[in-house]
DNA sequence: AAACAATATGACCGACCGGTCGCTAATATT
DNA sequence: AATATTAGCGACCGGTCGGTCATATTGTTT
């Protein structure tokens, strides 16, 4: 079908802005506009802009899995997997394929007080990165990578912490050794829980 | 004169509705009905509301001052005084003084790819934020508390990023456990950089 | 080629946006 | 007590918001 193709690229476009205006700042007509299209001509996709604000995060999140999981998981499962997560994220975010630099990011801090279908799907998304964090903390610590009695928990909170400040700390401040404190914590911090730091990247 | 009182309620209340629907979220009309005023009421006391948002800015930052920078400067210059300021913020957004847990995390990643005087005042007083950090990190160094050759830049990075991210993850994924995350991933860093760790509180 | 659904358009709606204006009510000064 | 000034109100403006609808233009199927 054609129509799944403008589907496709209409959600690309929404992506990239709703990381710049943020999710419900995202005005219909602003977004058809970018798109050379005509705002009724979304509405025959979409029934509402609750649906496509769903839709849109349903996209963000696939986004996410393609360019920042996926490749993860092809490191070996335990720390340097851990890490590749987190490497990952900040080469996403330097690369600048979104212009608000994450969806997640932009979107996360505006929906977090207002209740709603597309706060539980952006919280969703989100618990799923949590888990994902934990259970291959998790694993390092079953393949003997990480010191037992490890609270991943926690390390994924400091992990997503560090990776999330990022955002803010380069676009509102512009400073660009954010990427590299970032970098260095998570790693000084998993060599510090390693069994063996010498598996993991030179600080 | 009474103008000023309504004037600091009209500021309070727009912080705090700000902190959960975003600075440029939050309607005059809805600001004015909240307070119980008129609209062009508002306009009484500021040309437009962009001048209106600069004072709402201003007036968090005064706010901020005022419950966390200023008591955490009863602790001892040096590492005790580092880790007030954290606790302090903690205790901050752990009290729920505003609904939304923090004006800045609401606000920063609203318009951190929005060029403006507005954005210019937030990211000034992060800035600010950033500074006091590095200044008394230094100054723990100075006093002989912390380990010389001590990147303070990057502690300054880390000590925010695991601040801030308290406040989506405590508020969007409803994990009350971030408060102890955050609490216990910068008082374990900080007790990693002392010369004396028992200065600190127990882990 | 005809028929039919999927895809897109432009005109239009009520609600709300930021902002203006003329006016009244409260306050401060003399 | 009279006056000058500030504080605040209600009505209204142009513009944009999300959303509807009748209609035209595709693309696919027979």
């Amino acid at each position: 079908m054609r129509g799944e193709r403008t589907r496709q690229a209409v959600l690309d476009c929404a992506v990239s802005l709703a990381s710049v205006e943020g999710i419900d700042g995202l005005s219909l007509a602003r977004l058809a506009q970018t798109l050379g299209v005509s705002k009724s001509g979304l509405f025959a996709h979409w029934p509402d802009k609750q649906r496509l604000q769903l839709a849109i995060v349903e996209h963000a999140r696939q986004q996410w899995i393609e360019e920042i999981v996926r490749p993860a998981m092809d490191s070996p499962a335990g720390l340097r997997r851990l890490w590749a997560l987190h490497e990952r994220r900040m080469a996403f975010y330097e690369a600048g394929t979104l212009p608000g630099g994450c969806f997640f990011a932009a979107v996360a801090p505006e929906l977090d007080d207002r209740p709603g279908p597309v706060q539980d799907a952006v919280a969703l998304a989100n618990d799923a990165w949590m888990d994902l964090l934990e259970r291959v903390a998790a694993q390092a610590i079953e393949v003997g990578e990480m010191r037992p009695g490890t609270d991943v928990g926690r390390l994924a909170f400091e992990i997503q912490a560090l990776g999330e400040a990022v955002v803010v700390h380069s676009h509102l401040l512009r400073r660009g050794d954010s990427y590299a404190y970032s970098r260095a914590a998570v790693l000084d911090r998993l060599r510090g829980l390693a069994t063996d730091p010498s598996i993991l990247p030179e600080a």
